[in-house]
RNA sequence: GGGGCGGUAGUUCAGUUGGUUAGAACGCCGGCCUGUCACGCCGGAGGUCGCGGGUUCGACCCCCGUCCGCCCCGCCA
């Protein structure tokens, strides 16, 4: 019966192949049945093209499309003919033609799906991610799976006219509990023994330098078991590399060089090098966060100085103690009523802030139930230290500067989204540079790594690892774009030493660092290379590039908030013997 | 672990102070239809109101618990 092979695609043809034969196969999009004429919308990867059963060019075959139902795969042959005066659609690329079928294989029926595959679709999350291959269906999917290609292709030829190799590393590898929480794989043969999944190939592409291959990278799924948000899933890609005789400015020039060839071939976009930069210390300052969005105003001031001028305890005691007060100006604001500043208020608590002080800017001066606490002059030195015109509001968080920065700085993006201050079109990228190298934890009563460990500090700084740890800078860079990381690396440390130092530094004892980074230690004494790397998230990337509002809608097969698979069922309980051949008996704990 | 939003037909939603038979649109099924492309016309089917308790003469509605999805905090070297 099916005696013919498709030769077309749907999408692809045109008012070129009027009078040709073609036979093209897909999905049934539509039916409009006439009676006497039958309109199908076939569709395939390509696109969609209207093909029509007459009974005057086959009644077999209008017989047979009598029975099409949506999502049922047909192959049909036929003639290409111009659409009759007046009849082309201008909606699609394919409006000027249809195919007068002839030949008609119903190759599979379908179930009627539960949803409708159209571009546009407003159903629950639930059910699209059940109905995986039903939603991948769509336009929008399809096409975002198609970018991600893109990227990858674009990447990989990049690098590869740069003379990196692109090499695998494993993916059973050892549990290296500094960092994010790891996924862990029972051992059979070594019962009670468990392999990770990899949080980065971070140690593999180092000892690969050590190894003498110079340049490596790869596009690489990286676990990690953390909780879940809108740009993050435990299961992720990065684009990695390594590099030996390197310095920073070459590794950014590097990722320049990548990061544009992706947005040139993916989207067309020809992006200006080099990106601008900002210290750490520069982008907390201005923006309260560490990867600024810096495509709208709305800077962070620092009117500490004055606050200890004034006499409102809230701000006088949050810089005695060694905090700060910063504000943000919103332009035209002063119109919000008391609710809706009740409502900006929670915004900043949520980070940690307890409470938001507010002035509205009015033509003789500021308003707020707080004046009384200021002298007028010092009200002005606060309107203008903050730009303040007739019609603005005037926001204040005084506290610690950390929870100062990360409200004020998480605050700064939702107000800019909720004024409209942000141009869509804009792919604002820069670098942030001079990290501090260490952090302290309060929680566990010690400093951790803020990159990872085997970030090199900057020179200058080494004098300064065992007296003030905190004072110390990575040569770290992360990159940046439209307030999110998309990128993120350092120079290594390459000598046993230094890194011995570090491990120390961090509260590892000699013991301790020995089990879980022997192996490191021992490859740095063997004539290990000065070198450094970089890894991109793909998933923001395509996320971006996109413009998709979640993760979710760039990952073929993403999981849910609670990290499962609604269409594999996975994570699943497992059959008993499963677990009696790894040696495991399970226990849930409380 | 915590805060918030949501769960009623296949889908998206409506559902009165707690009251008798839970509605609409789209989709689906059947019939008619030779120029549709949001086809049209006529007719029809379709509901454990997420789940489990409780209050009540009576619960989609009120209370308690629980499950699922989404957003956020914590977490993510």
């Amino acid at each position: 019966m099916n005696t013919f092979k498709r030769n077309r695609h749907c999408g692809e043809i045109g008012l070129s192949d009027v009078g040709q034969e073609v036979a093209i196969a897909g999905w049934v999009q539509k039916r409009r049945d006439h009676g006497g004429l039958i309109f199908i919308d076939l569709r395939d990867r390509s696109g969609i093209s209207q093909i029509v059963f007459s009974p005057e060019v086959s009644s077999e075959s209008h017989q047979l499309a009598h029975d099409l139902r949506s999502e049922y795969v047909i192959q049909v042959k036929g003639a290409v003919r111009n659409r009759p005066k007046g009849m082309a659609n201008e909606k699609i690329p394919t409006g000027g033609i249809e195919i007068y079928v002839n030949q008609l294989a119903i190759l599979n029926t379908s179930l009627t799906p539960p949803f409708m595959i159209e571009d546009d679709i407003d159903i629950s999350e639930n059910l699209r991610l059940r109905y995986r291959y039903l939603d991948l269906r769509r336009k929008p999917m399809r096409d975002a799976l198609i970018l991600r290609h893109q990227i990858c292709r674009a990447t990989r030829e990049y690098l590869n006219g740069q003379g990196f190799l692109e090499i695998e590393t494993p993916i059973l590898t050892k549990s290296t509990p500094e960092g994010a929480r790891d996924y862990l794989v029972p051992s059979r043969v070594n019962p009670g023994h468990f392999y990770a999944l990899p949080q980065s190939p971070q140690l593999f592409k180092q000892i690969l330098m050590v190894a003498g291959l110079e340049r490596y990278y790869q596009i690489v799924r990286c676990f990690r078991d953390e909780d879940l948000r809108a740009d993050r899933q435990p299961e992720f890609t990065q684009i990695d590399m390594e590099l030996s005789f390197v310095d920073e400015e070459d590794i950014m020039s590097i990722a320049e060089g990548m990061i544009s060839r992706i947005f040139q071939e993916a989207r067309g976009i020809a992006l200006e090098t080099p990106f601008q930069r900002l210290t750490y210390s520069q982008a907390l300052d201005r923006f309260g966060l560490d990867k600024p969005d810096t495509r709208f105003d709305l800077e962070l001031k620092d009117i500490s100085d004055l606050a200890l001028e004034s006499g409102f305890k809230v701000f006088t005691d949050a810089v005695a103690s060694g905090g700060m007060v910063r504000g943000i100006r919103l332009p035209g604001c002063a119109a919000y009523s008391r609710k809706e500043i009740d409502d900006l208020t929670d915004d900043v608590k949520i980070f940690g802030a307890k409470g938001l002080a507010w002035f509205k800017v009015a033509e003789d001066g500021l308003q707020s139930s707080i004046t009384k606490f200021f002298e007028p002059a010092l009200l002005q030195k606060i309107s203008d230290r903050l730009g303040g015109t007739s019609g603005d509001l005037l926001v204040f968080v005084a506290d610690r500067s950390g929870v100062v920065f990360e409200s004020l700085g998480n605050f700064r993006n939702k107000m800019a989204k909720r004024l409209d201050l942000i141009d869509k079109s804009r792919y604002n990228f820069l670098w942030v540079t001079d990290f501090p190298l260490l952090e302290w934890n309060e929680n566990e009563k010690r400093f951790a790594a803020m990159h990872h460990p085997f970030t090199s500090p900057c020179e200058a700084d080494l004098s300064l690892l065992q007296s003030h740890p905190s004072k110390v800078r990575a040569r770290a860079y992360d990159m940046v774009l439209n307030g999110s990381e998309i990128g993120g690396g350092s120079i290594r440390i390459h000598r046993k030493e230094l890194q011995e130092q570090m491990f120390s530094a961090l509260g590892m004892d000699r013991e301790e660092a020995g089990n879980r980074f022997g192996f490191l230690l021992e490859a740095l004494e063997y004539g290990a290379p000065p070198h450094g790397g970089i890894a991109f998230g793909l998933d923001r990337i395509a996320m971006i590039l996109s413009g998709a509002p979640s993760i979710r809608d760039v990952i073929a097969f993403p999981k849910t908030q609670k990290a499962t698979c609604l269409m594999t069922g996975a994570p699943s309980m497992v059959d008993q013997k499963q677990l009696q051949e790894l040696m495991i008996k399970t226990e849930i704990l409380e």
